[in-house]
DNA sequence: TTCAGTGCAAAGACTTTGCACTCAG
DNA sequence: CTGAGTGCAAAGTCTTTGCACTGAA
Protein backbone atom coordinates (compact mmCIF):
# COMPACT_ATOMS: atom_id res chain seq x y z
CA UNK A 1 0.00 0.00 0.00
CA UNK A 2 2.57 2.57 1.21
CA UNK A 3 4.80 1.31 -2.34
CA UNK A 4 1.14 2.43 -4.36
CA UNK A 5 0.72 5.32 -2.90
CA UNK A 6 4.40 6.55 -3.49
CA UNK A 7 3.95 4.86 -6.70
CA UNK A 8 1.05 6.64 -8.22
CA UNK A 9 1.94 10.21 -6.53
CA UNK A 10 5.27 9.90 -8.42
CA UNK A 11 3.48 9.21 -12.10
CA UNK A 12 0.76 11.96 -11.53
CA UNK A 13 3.93 14.22 -10.89
CA UNK A 14 3.74 14.97 -7.35
CA UNK A 15 5.98 14.15 -4.93
CA UNK A 16 6.01 11.25 -1.82
CA UNK A 17 6.44 13.20 1.00
CA UNK A 18 5.98 11.23 4.37
CA UNK A 19 2.92 13.48 5.26
CA UNK A 20 0.67 12.41 2.14
CA UNK A 21 1.45 9.13 2.72
CA UNK A 22 0.41 9.02 6.23
CA UNK A 23 -2.53 10.88 5.20
CA UNK A 24 -3.61 8.43 2.06
CA UNK A 25 -2.80 5.90 4.65
CA UNK A 26 -4.36 6.55 7.08
CA UNK A 27 -7.82 7.10 5.14
CA UNK A 28 -7.02 4.09 3.45
CA UNK A 29 -6.88 2.15 6.98
CA UNK A 30 -10.50 3.22 8.27
CA UNK A 31 -14.36 3.10 7.48
CA UNK A 32 -15.19 5.91 9.37
CA UNK A 33 -14.91 8.03 6.52
CA UNK A 34 -13.27 11.00 8.91
CA UNK A 35 -13.18 14.90 8.06
CA UNK A 36 -10.00 16.65 7.62
CA UNK A 37 -9.72 17.44 11.59
CA UNK A 38 -9.66 13.73 12.41
CA UNK A 39 -7.25 12.89 9.72
CA UNK A 40 -4.40 15.16 11.55
CA UNK A 41 -5.33 14.08 15.09
CA UNK A 42 -4.82 10.98 14.13
CA UNK A 43 -1.52 11.67 12.96
CA UNK A 44 -0.39 14.51 15.67
CA UNK A 45 1.41 11.70 17.79
CA UNK A 46 3.17 9.97 14.42
CA UNK A 47 3.93 14.17 12.99
CA UNK A 48 3.68 16.23 15.78
CA UNK A 49 4.86 18.95 13.24
CA UNK A 50 1.72 18.05 10.63
CA UNK A 51 -0.50 21.33 10.09
CA UNK A 52 -3.98 21.12 9.31
CA UNK A 53 -3.92 23.18 6.41
CA UNK A 54 -1.21 20.33 5.25
CA UNK A 55 -4.64 18.20 5.53
CA UNK A 56 -6.50 20.05 3.89
CA UNK A 57 -4.10 20.63 1.11
CA UNK A 58 -3.42 17.13 0.64
CA UNK A 59 -7.23 15.87 0.79
CA UNK A 60 -7.98 18.01 -1.56
CA UNK A 61 -5.06 17.16 -3.73
CA UNK A 62 -6.29 13.66 -3.79
CA UNK A 63 -9.72 14.29 -4.64
CA UNK A 64 -8.74 16.05 -7.71
CA UNK A 65 -6.57 13.11 -8.68
CA UNK A 66 -9.57 11.16 -7.73
CA UNK A 67 -7.81 8.91 -5.03
CA UNK A 68 -10.19 9.48 -2.13
CA UNK A 69 -14.08 10.70 -2.55
CA UNK A 70 -15.50 13.30 -0.72
CA UNK A 71 -18.84 13.61 1.21
CA UNK A 72 -21.31 15.78 2.16
CA UNK A 73 -23.49 14.68 4.61
CA UNK A 74 -24.97 17.66 5.88
CA UNK A 75 -23.09 17.60 8.99
CA UNK A 76 -21.30 20.24 8.56
CA UNK A 77 -17.84 19.45 7.48
CA UNK A 78 -16.24 17.44 4.94
CA UNK A 79 -15.89 13.42 5.01
CA UNK A 80 -13.54 11.86 3.22
CA UNK A 81 -13.14 8.34 1.78
CA UNK A 82 -10.68 6.32 0.01
CA UNK A 83 -12.85 3.87 -1.28
CA UNK A 84 -13.84 5.24 -4.37
CA UNK A 85 -16.05 2.78 -5.96
CA UNK A 86 -19.52 3.86 -6.03
CA UNK A 87 -21.05 2.96 -2.95
CA UNK A 88 -23.76 4.61 -0.54
CA UNK A 89 -23.50 6.05 2.75
CA UNK A 90 -25.51 5.34 5.78
CA UNK A 91 -25.80 8.50 8.78
CA UNK A 92 -26.64 7.44 11.66
CA UNK A 93 -29.29 10.42 13.19
CA UNK A 94 -27.84 8.75 16.94
CA UNK A 95 -24.42 8.11 16.59
CA UNK A 96 -23.24 10.33 13.76
CA UNK A 97 -21.36 7.53 12.07
CA UNK A 98 -21.08 7.42 8.42
CA UNK A 99 -21.22 3.41 7.56
CA UNK A 100 -20.93 1.70 4.01
CA UNK A 101 -23.74 0.28 2.37
CA UNK A 102 -22.61 -2.67 0.11
CA UNK A 103 -25.80 -3.73 -2.26
CA UNK A 104 -23.56 -7.16 -2.42
CA UNK A 105 -27.01 -8.81 -1.79
CA UNK A 106 -28.66 -6.93 -4.56
CA UNK A 107 -28.32 -9.13 -8.04
CA UNK A 108 -29.36 -6.00 -10.32
CA UNK A 109 -28.14 -3.08 -8.39
CA UNK A 110 -25.70 -1.78 -11.68
CA UNK A 111 -29.19 -2.14 -13.74
CA UNK A 112 -31.03 -0.40 -11.37
CA UNK A 113 -28.87 2.34 -11.61
CA UNK A 114 -28.26 2.52 -15.48
CA UNK A 115 -31.49 2.60 -16.17
CA UNK A 116 -31.98 5.07 -13.82
CA UNK A 117 -28.87 7.26 -15.55
CA UNK A 118 -30.74 6.56 -19.04
CA UNK A 119 -34.09 7.61 -17.87
CA UNK A 120 -32.47 11.15 -16.61
CA UNK A 121 -30.57 11.40 -20.34
CA UNK A 122 -33.67 10.32 -21.94
CA UNK A 123 -36.42 12.56 -20.38
CA UNK A 124 -34.23 15.48 -19.29
CA UNK A 125 -31.67 15.29 -21.59
CA UNK A 126 -28.75 15.75 -18.69
CA UNK A 127 -25.62 13.63 -18.76
CA UNK A 128 -25.16 12.05 -15.76
CA UNK A 129 -21.32 11.49 -14.51
CA UNK A 130 -21.66 10.60 -11.12
CA UNK A 131 -23.86 10.82 -7.60
CA UNK A 132 -24.10 10.70 -3.81
CA UNK A 133 -26.70 8.78 -2.42
CA UNK A 134 -26.79 9.37 1.13
CA UNK A 135 -29.03 7.59 3.44
CA UNK A 136 -30.09 8.79 6.58
CA UNK A 137 -31.93 7.03 9.87
CA UNK A 138 -31.05 4.87 12.66
CA UNK A 139 -27.97 2.13 12.63
CA UNK A 140 -28.61 -1.63 13.63
CA UNK A 141 -26.06 -0.70 17.32
CA UNK A 142 -28.31 1.99 18.38
CA UNK A 143 -31.41 0.10 17.09
CA UNK A 144 -30.18 -2.41 19.74
CA UNK A 145 -29.41 0.17 22.36
CA UNK A 146 -33.05 1.93 22.62
CA UNK A 147 -34.86 -1.91 22.13
CA UNK A 148 -32.30 -4.53 24.05
CA UNK A 149 -34.95 -6.86 24.50
CA UNK B 1 -50.86 30.22 0.05
CA UNK B 2 -50.41 32.95 1.72
CA UNK B 3 -53.25 31.55 4.28
CA UNK B 4 -52.03 27.96 4.28
CA UNK B 5 -48.14 29.29 5.88
CA UNK B 6 -49.68 31.48 8.55
CA UNK B 7 -52.13 28.37 9.52
CA UNK B 8 -49.20 26.04 9.46
CA UNK B 9 -47.20 28.21 11.47
CA UNK B 10 -49.75 29.24 14.06
CA UNK B 11 -50.69 25.64 14.52
CA UNK B 12 -47.67 24.83 15.08
CA UNK B 13 -47.21 27.56 17.38
CA UNK B 14 -45.39 29.75 15.88
CA UNK B 15 -45.88 33.37 15.29
CA UNK B 16 -46.93 34.05 11.54
CA UNK B 17 -44.33 37.36 10.92
CA UNK B 18 -44.04 39.14 7.32
CA UNK B 19 -40.49 38.27 7.27
CA UNK B 20 -41.35 34.04 7.84
CA UNK B 21 -44.51 34.18 5.34
CA UNK B 22 -41.97 36.20 2.59
CA UNK B 23 -39.39 33.85 3.09
CA UNK B 24 -42.00 30.64 2.49
CA UNK B 25 -43.20 32.54 -0.48
CA UNK B 26 -39.67 33.12 -2.19
CA UNK B 27 -39.05 29.54 -1.60
CA UNK B 28 -42.35 27.88 -2.64
CA UNK B 29 -42.27 29.96 -6.09
CA UNK B 30 -39.23 28.81 -7.39
CA UNK B 31 -37.34 25.89 -8.25
CA UNK B 32 -33.34 27.22 -8.15
CA UNK B 33 -33.24 25.77 -4.75
CA UNK B 34 -31.72 28.93 -3.46
CA UNK B 35 -29.39 29.01 -0.59
CA UNK B 36 -29.91 31.55 2.53
CA UNK B 37 -28.21 34.52 0.67
CA UNK B 38 -29.79 34.17 -2.14
CA UNK B 39 -33.26 34.40 -0.51
CA UNK B 40 -32.18 37.51 1.74
CA UNK B 41 -31.12 38.91 -1.68
CA UNK B 42 -34.47 38.42 -3.34
CA UNK B 43 -36.53 39.54 -0.84
CA UNK B 44 -33.97 42.94 0.25
CA UNK B 45 -35.99 45.23 -2.28
CA UNK B 46 -39.52 44.16 -0.42
CA UNK B 47 -37.88 44.00 3.05
CA UNK B 48 -34.99 46.27 2.98
CA UNK B 49 -35.10 45.82 6.95
CA UNK B 50 -34.96 42.25 6.71
CA UNK B 51 -31.38 40.60 8.14
CA UNK B 52 -29.58 38.08 6.80
CA UNK B 53 -29.37 36.05 10.37
CA UNK B 54 -33.55 36.02 10.02
CA UNK B 55 -33.55 34.59 7.19
CA UNK B 56 -30.84 31.56 8.84
CA UNK B 57 -32.91 31.27 11.44
CA UNK B 58 -36.33 31.35 9.78
CA UNK B 59 -34.59 28.91 7.37
CA UNK B 60 -33.68 26.55 10.14
CA UNK B 61 -37.18 26.67 11.76
CA UNK B 62 -38.78 25.59 8.65
CA UNK B 63 -36.90 22.53 8.08
CA UNK B 64 -37.58 21.44 11.68
CA UNK B 65 -41.44 21.96 11.25
CA UNK B 66 -41.20 19.76 7.80
CA UNK B 67 -41.71 22.90 5.54
CA UNK B 68 -38.44 23.04 3.58
CA UNK B 69 -36.05 20.47 3.35
CA UNK B 70 -32.09 21.48 3.30
CA UNK B 71 -29.73 20.17 0.59
CA UNK B 72 -26.25 19.44 0.95
CA UNK B 73 -24.68 19.29 -2.57
CA UNK B 74 -21.20 19.79 -1.44
CA UNK B 75 -20.70 23.45 -2.85
CA UNK B 76 -19.92 24.83 0.38
CA UNK B 77 -23.58 26.45 1.49
CA UNK B 78 -26.88 24.73 1.94
CA UNK B 79 -29.39 25.09 -0.37
CA UNK B 80 -33.42 24.62 0.52
CA UNK B 81 -36.12 23.62 -1.34
CA UNK B 82 -39.87 23.68 -0.36
CA UNK B 83 -40.55 20.50 -2.35
CA UNK B 84 -40.25 18.16 0.55
CA UNK B 85 -41.43 15.23 -1.57
CA UNK B 86 -38.80 12.75 -1.59
CA UNK B 87 -37.47 13.62 -5.57
CA UNK B 88 -33.53 13.76 -6.81
CA UNK B 89 -31.83 16.50 -7.53
CA UNK B 90 -29.10 17.10 -10.13
CA UNK B 91 -26.00 19.21 -10.30
CA UNK B 92 -24.77 21.12 -13.13
CA UNK B 93 -20.84 20.88 -12.78
CA UNK B 94 -21.11 23.77 -15.76
CA UNK B 95 -23.80 26.41 -14.67
CA UNK B 96 -23.47 24.87 -11.03
CA UNK B 97 -27.52 25.28 -11.33
CA UNK B 98 -30.09 22.38 -9.12
CA UNK B 99 -32.15 20.85 -11.17
CA UNK B 100 -35.44 18.78 -10.06
CA UNK B 101 -36.05 15.30 -11.44
CA UNK B 102 -38.81 13.80 -11.21
CA UNK B 103 -38.93 9.92 -12.18
CA UNK B 104 -42.55 10.10 -13.47
CA UNK B 105 -42.21 7.95 -16.22
CA UNK B 106 -40.54 5.34 -13.80
CA UNK B 107 -43.29 3.56 -13.15
CA UNK B 108 -41.57 0.75 -10.26
CA UNK B 109 -39.61 3.99 -8.86
CA UNK B 110 -41.27 3.53 -5.15
CA UNK B 111 -40.89 -0.17 -5.50
CA UNK B 112 -37.30 0.13 -6.12
CA UNK B 113 -36.78 2.50 -3.08
CA UNK B 114 -38.21 0.27 -1.11
CA UNK B 115 -36.60 -2.62 -1.92
CA UNK B 116 -33.45 -0.93 -1.18
CA UNK B 117 -34.70 0.21 2.06
CA UNK B 118 -35.85 -3.37 2.34
CA UNK B 119 -32.35 -5.06 1.87
CA UNK B 120 -30.36 -2.12 3.98
CA UNK B 121 -32.96 -2.77 6.92
CA UNK B 122 -32.33 -6.87 5.94
CA UNK B 123 -29.00 -7.18 5.37
CA UNK B 124 -27.74 -4.91 7.71
CA UNK B 125 -30.05 -3.92 10.54
CA UNK B 126 -30.12 -0.03 9.89
CA UNK B 127 -33.42 1.41 9.65
CA UNK B 128 -33.54 3.95 6.70
CA UNK B 129 -35.87 7.14 7.99
CA UNK B 130 -34.73 9.12 4.96
CA UNK B 131 -32.12 9.47 1.85
CA UNK B 132 -30.63 12.18 -0.50
CA UNK B 133 -29.67 11.51 -3.72
CA UNK B 134 -27.86 13.76 -5.77
CA UNK B 135 -26.80 13.07 -9.74
CA UNK B 136 -23.67 15.27 -10.70
CA UNK B 137 -23.05 16.06 -14.66
CA UNK B 138 -24.06 18.34 -17.38
CA UNK B 139 -27.56 19.97 -17.94
CA UNK B 140 -29.54 20.17 -21.18
CA UNK B 141 -28.89 23.57 -21.71
CA UNK B 142 -24.97 23.39 -21.17
CA UNK B 143 -24.79 20.12 -23.14
CA UNK B 144 -26.60 22.43 -25.94
CA UNK B 145 -24.20 25.57 -25.37
CA UNK B 146 -20.85 23.04 -26.07
CA UNK B 147 -22.49 21.24 -29.24
CA UNK B 148 -24.70 23.25 -30.91
CA UNK B 149 -24.90 20.86 -33.63
C1' DT C 1 20.44 22.14 -6.32
C1' DT C 2 15.58 23.52 -7.07
C1' DC C 3 11.02 24.10 -6.77
C1' DA C 4 6.91 21.39 -4.98
C1' DG C 5 5.24 20.98 -0.62
C1' DT C 6 4.97 22.21 4.31
C1' DG C 7 3.73 24.92 8.31
C1' DC C 8 2.44 29.08 10.31
C1' DA C 9 -0.62 32.88 10.52
C1' DA C 10 -4.15 35.34 8.69
C1' DA C 11 -8.13 35.77 5.97
C1' DG C 12 -12.49 34.09 3.98
C1' DA C 13 -17.09 31.97 3.56
C1' DC C 14 -20.95 30.38 5.69
C1' DT C 15 -23.57 29.97 9.82
C1' DT C 16 -24.68 30.64 14.74
C1' DT C 17 -24.98 33.24 19.13
C1' DG C 18 -26.14 37.15 22.27
C1' DC C 19 -28.92 40.76 23.32
C1' DA C 20 -31.91 44.81 23.22
C1' DC C 21 -35.83 46.33 20.56
C1' DT C 22 -40.25 45.38 18.21
C1' DC C 23 -44.63 43.83 16.96
C1' DA C 24 -47.94 39.55 16.48
C1' DG C 25 -51.41 37.60 19.06
C1' DC D 1 -49.38 43.80 27.13
C1' DT D 2 -45.89 40.21 26.74
C1' DG D 3 -42.75 37.24 25.09
C1' DA D 4 -41.62 35.27 20.38
C1' DG D 5 -39.17 37.05 16.73
C1' DT D 6 -36.21 40.52 14.53
C1' DG D 7 -31.97 42.95 13.45
C1' DC D 8 -27.50 44.24 14.57
C1' DA D 9 -22.95 42.98 15.81
C1' DA D 10 -19.84 39.74 17.20
C1' DA D 11 -18.23 35.18 17.44
C1' DG D 12 -17.68 30.42 15.77
C1' DT D 13 -16.57 26.67 12.58
C1' DC D 14 -14.70 24.84 8.65
C1' DT D 15 -11.74 25.81 4.83
C1' DT D 16 -8.62 28.53 1.91
C1' DT D 17 -4.87 31.83 0.96
C1' DG D 18 -0.17 33.95 1.33
C1' DC D 19 4.39 33.39 2.08
C1' DA D 20 8.94 32.06 3.77
C1' DC D 21 11.21 27.79 4.87
C1' DT D 22 12.26 22.84 3.94
C1' DG D 23 13.32 18.55 2.00
C1' DA D 24 12.12 15.14 -2.14
C1' DA D 25 13.89 14.16 -6.51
Amino acid sequence: MYVAITRTLREAGFRATPQRIAIYLTLANTRAHPCAEIVYQKLHDEFPSLSLNTVYKTLQTFEELGLVRRLDTGEGMCRYDANTAPHTHFLCKACGRVLDIEYEGVQNMGAIRDYLVGYVRDSAGHMVCDYSLILQGYCNECIKERDPR
